[in-house]
DNA sequence: GGTTATAATGTAACCGGTTACATGTTGGTT
DNA sequence: AACCAACATGTAACCGGTTACATTATAACC
């Protein structure tokens, strides 16, 4: 592969004017600029950005690290945090953390390594107090994205998950129903927590009591919202409405209540959040609490770009999330 | 950030030495070793990945590009890359090649400028005879992953499609349809015209007559099943089932066809491919045709891996589809 | 003691760019 | 003719690693 010397050799100038017509600097003379431009298509010249990386000490990268590379909750963040990334002509490496805090802080690493220009993290193991030390430590912009770190107010896009636990239990409550049971992510979480403090919040400004009995902590799992249903069976709850924290548990839900012969929704209600593609093709339609992916990649693209400079303006932070209507949930019959 | 050089001030000793350490070298006697790692911890060392792939003309990097970096499909891939190239200490670069020529040559232009080892190329736009092209050019391993260049076919991982319409069709025949109608792909795409001769040569061997009546060309998305629907409709075309290039537009079929008040699979079957998640959720369950995404991935790291001598053994290089059987398909009622 | 093999460490060139600074050229002013 | 501004180009140091080769220290053998 050709270098700069070679291309300043064919092009009987010096390599200070190649990287001139390289970087579109304007001190170079139109038939010098055409004869190097010339000379890089015929030795088929790439500058190699190693060496430029190296030499300016700046990598026109941003690094991203997500829990699962699949899934579509990423697949559509990664893919509008690279097309805002792009649009500025820099680039996204996109690392994957698997939920772990050895394999995420290994991620965190090979992207320092890489001199990544800022650091677009989404890391659920990693805890607080290490991502401060992180911020402080490094000298680069780090934005958390699905996260609220207080300290760190300024680098965080989060979900007002709260307000989807509201949306969710108020739109059941606005239905005629009083006995909504809560099918809750690992509390460990504080997604799961705040979604859990929204529905709590609907309940008592409803004027009902919080009923424990009503709540089942699950985890996020098709398999744990069947089992939900189950536990809340043995209690003898009752109950004409359930809000799972995510749609695979209030799928495993809506199973759960079809084999103990109970119809969705004439008997009980569903409602799930995030509003994933398959909450569209169930039977029937999961109402649902949508979440902007999509948005989160631009946003936490932007921000990190504001934070460099490369951007003017400002970006919002904290995003309210939306209820999805479809068709598993209705008036109570009873 | 600490550089080799103060690293090796503060210990002491040479620059050679503390590369000596920092890549294992055997030459370095334990208390000089002792005394650079504690240098190293204490400046907080972390090698410049920039310098030492311009210095060693590798980055222990593959890189890949896929068409979209949402969608289960490419999500699936992507993990199982990430995983095996990551085993081997090495690394991914994942980039977007949005599905557009242009898109997919900046992206490849991405790569190499970052001197990867070998590339992972998961493009649809890029015609065969460019991507001939750039093996020649290019030094390095390239992976050509869901498709099939004669030419290339050492580094192409591919899905047998031929088979896969053969199944799907089959499957139909096997249950006592004569009248298939088929919803095909974009026939410019080589996937769908393997996945028509799959089906032309199923219907031929069982003795029938292929009817261009019965075919449709459209376009992948669910709304071209539906509309598929409409024009054999008003073609007055005759069928009992129906096999769709891909599971969208099986579900815009599925769609179509209720509202036309036909049941499926009572009055038509219906059988997709790929077997995208959706497909468990539909109603009925749809039949399809699964595609060994993982794998794909998995294999073409592991091919390249091969080529760059990190890896030892074969890599099987073109995949057999699977038929999965759900409630889309029955019997022919009349 | 001299010779030699082996281990441990250092020196400096090199990878391929960028860029501060030096130098050369041109044309216009006084 | 002398001077200067503005433009065009070249030279060489530098970014932070790697590594071939040189050098020195240590032990072993005759």
């Amino acid at each position: 592969m050709a270098t700069i010397r070679q291309v300043s050799k064919h092009a009987n100038v010096s390599v200070a004017t190649v990287s001139r017509v390289v970087n579109g600097n304007k001190w170079v003379s139109d038939s010098t600029r055409e004869k190097v431009l010339q000379a890089m298509k015929e030795l088929g010249y790439k500058p190699n950005s190693f060496a430029k990386a190296l030499a300016t000490n700046r990598s026109d990268t941003l690094g991203m690290v997500v829990s699962d590379l699949a899934g579509p909750f990423f697949g559509e963040m990664m893919r509008a945090a690279e097309d805002t990334v792009r649009k500025q002509g820099k680039h996204l490496i996109i690392t994957s953390g698997h939920e772990s805090f050895d394999s995420e802080m290994d991620a965190i690493e090979f992207l320092m390594q890489r001199r990544v220009d800022a650091l677009l993290l989404h890391v659920e193991s990693i805890p607080d107090n290490d991502l401060i030390k992180m911020c402080d430590e490094y000298s680069i912009p780090i934005i958390l994205i699905n996260r609220r770190v207080p300290e760190l107010a300024d680098n965080c896009i989060s979900l007002d998950n709260d307000m989807g636990g509201y949306l969710a239990t108020q739109h059941l409550l606005d239905q005629g129903h009083t006995a909504i049971a809560c099918i809750a992510g690992p509390l460990f979480k504080a997604d799961a927590r705040a979604r859990l403090a929204g529905y709590r919040r609907a309940i008592e400004q409803a004027g009902l009591r919080y009923d424990e009995r009503l709540v089942i902590e699950s985890d996020y799992q098709e398999e744990g919202g069947t089992q939900s249903i189950e536990r809340l069976n043995r209690r003898k709850a009752d109950f004409t409405a359930v809000f799972a924290h995510n749609d695979h548990m209030a799928i495993g839900a809506m199973k759960a209540l079809k084999a103990d012969g109970k119809r969705v929704p004439d008997d009980v209600s569903v409602v799930g959040y995030d509003d994933m593609v398959m909450a569209r093709y169930t039977v029937p339609g999961l109402t649902t609490v949508n979440i902007p992916v999509a948005e989160f990649g631009r946003q936490a693209a932007d921000l990190a770009l504001l934070k460099l400079g490369d951007r003017e303006g400002s970006v919002t932070q904290k995003y309210q999330p939306e209820l999805v209507v479809r068709q598993s949930t209705t008036r109570p019959k009873r």
